[in-house]
DNA sequence: GGTATATAATTGTCATGACAACTAATTTAG
DNA sequence: CTAAATTAGTTGTCATGACAATTATATACC
């Protein structure tokens, strides 16, 4: 049994870090009207903008219902706004609004901290020992799903 | 730009590379009527009979309601049973059915699959590592979080 | 003993994400 | 050039999870 749950550990493990990091997240913006997801799609936006939303979805690794989603609401929020492409009218272009770029300069501090607070809890090696695990752990995972569905 | 994302990539990361190994998890679940929220919560059950749900939550890291909608499904599949405590009426006791005991012996060899690849794929040594970066993490980011909410 | 407090579970609401089905526009092939 | 295939985005449905509020029962305090 005991075996068992330690053989659960690594996948189980994952999730349970990753919702907490989230938590931490959404937490230290509470006193902003955005959450972690959203946050990450605006950051994307931000940094690139007039980006199609299929990019926006390879970005973020979102499926683009989802990408669709968030983008409704941060445009019902004031934060972006999407334009057709004159050229491809199936494509819409993303712009963050001015509203948009000052949240995300008011809050990009949060996401850095907990950034450096993950690196100083692991320290710089056992945070890039990290990073590289789930990079490799990643690559695998989407070889093998795509390899097993093509059966 | 380039270390903003950078920065991002730790948390991130662990969002991605969750969601992909659940993702690999439910495709090779797909001939059996089970999501993979829904087997570790059976799993748990059948490793320990009569649980209340409240140490169900606890040992799965998920919250009360999360718990108690998965019983539920798990109740209408016909894999576990709900029992009243006769001491304390306020709890139920959680037993797995025959159909649910049989669900978890054919399907265990696909959990401890992929536990096995993913030792495979990071080497012992990054395994271990892996594990135990992520239990720092965890500690630290509840810790964290608990501090914060008490302010 | 009786009230206040704590606990187990449930319900409701919302955000995210997977997946499938659909629309509209574009590209490819014959 | 037109029919078929592809692509961008949307919509629908379901499962999960966070959070808040509620119910019912149990425990603590006076």
């Amino acid at each position: 049994m005991k075996e068992k749950r330690q053989l659960l550990s690594a996948g189980f493990l994952l999730g349970v870090t990753h919702r907490r990091a989230v938590a931490l997240l959404q937490h230290r913006l509470r006193d902003y009207d955005i959450t972690p997801e959203q946050w990450s799609v605006l950051y994307h936006v931000t940094n690139e903008e007039g980006m199609i939303q299929k990019s926006i979805a390879e970005q973020t690794f979102k499926d683009k219902p989802t990408v669709t989603r968030i983008l409704h609401q941060l445009e019902q929020k004031g934060y972006i706004v999407r334009k057709a492409d004159q050229i491809d009218r199936r494509s819409l272009r993303i712009y963050s609004t001015e509203r948009g770029r000052s949240l995300i300069t008011e809050t990009e501090s949060i996401e850095e901290s907990i950034s450096q607070e993950v690196i100083n809890c692991l320290g710089e090696q056992g945070h890039e020992q990290l990073v590289q695990s789930l990079n490799l752990l990643n690559s695998y995972l989407s070889k093998v799903k795509l390899a097993e569905e093509e059966e």
